[in-house]
DNA sequence: TGCCTGATGTTCT
DNA sequence: GAACATCAGGCAC
């Protein structure tokens, strides 16, 4: 897949379905993905809407690479940047149904069953990713993402994306009907 | 079940 | 100095 190809809310959609192989700290942890977010330079709700900055440097790189950043005082995210350089396009990994090594996420979460990955804050905790892992190459370890086959449409659900103020109109949430692990349907 | 709030770093104004 | 792509625990109903 040449994430560089799409853009951001077209990724989203196929990103869903995909899974999420990560071996941080030497233990494997691996989820589906099943709600996504898109974010693009044209959208003011992005990190990247101002401009190039020294946070939102690896935005502006090439798709296909991990954008890791840290809010609320507390918690991490990530995003997978798509789109050519210089596009600033990304897309928010919001939930994951877990595939592998459940038992890893539930200790670095402290938290049992769908709390485990329901959330970007928490799927980035149970994968064990932090903001080492900014700029990180989606195709090499210790996080990798492997392609499945998409979701069918009709089980893909849009909606308007969460927690935040600007353009929070745009129906850029993307889900997996039914699934569990979205954090809010 | 649902609202409110504390925790707490980084970035930008 | 305020805003922020969040989460979990506490308390009221």
């Amino acid at each position: 897949m040449k994430w560089e190809q799409l853009d951001a809310v077209t990724a989203a959609r196929r990103l869903l379905g995909c899974e999420l192989v990560s071996t941080v700290g030497g233990q494997r942890t691996s989820g589906i993905i099943v709600e996504t977010e898109a974010y693009d330079q044209t959208d003011a709700a992005s990190h990247s809407y101002k401009g190039r900055t020294p946070r939102t440097d690896v935005m502006f790189g090439p798709g296909g690479h991990l954008y890791v950043y840290f809010t609320y005082g507390m918690h991490y995210c990530f995003n997978l940047v798509v789109g050519p350089p210089g596009m600033g396009a990304a897309v928010l990994i919001r939930a994951l149904e877990p595939t592998a090594g459940k038992s890893v996420m539930e200790r670095r979460r402290k938290q049992p069953g769908v709390l485990l990955t329901n959330g970007p804050a928490k799927a980035c905790q149970a994968l064990g990713i932090d903001k080492s892992l900014n700029g990180h190459d989606i195709t090499a370890e210790p996080v990798k993402l492997l392609l499945r086959e998409p979701i069918p449409v009709h089980d893909v659900a849009v909606a308007t994306r969460i927690g935040i103020t600007k353009d929070a109109h745009r129906p850029w949430r993307f889900y997996v009907r039914g699934n569990a692990y979205v954090s809010h349907s």
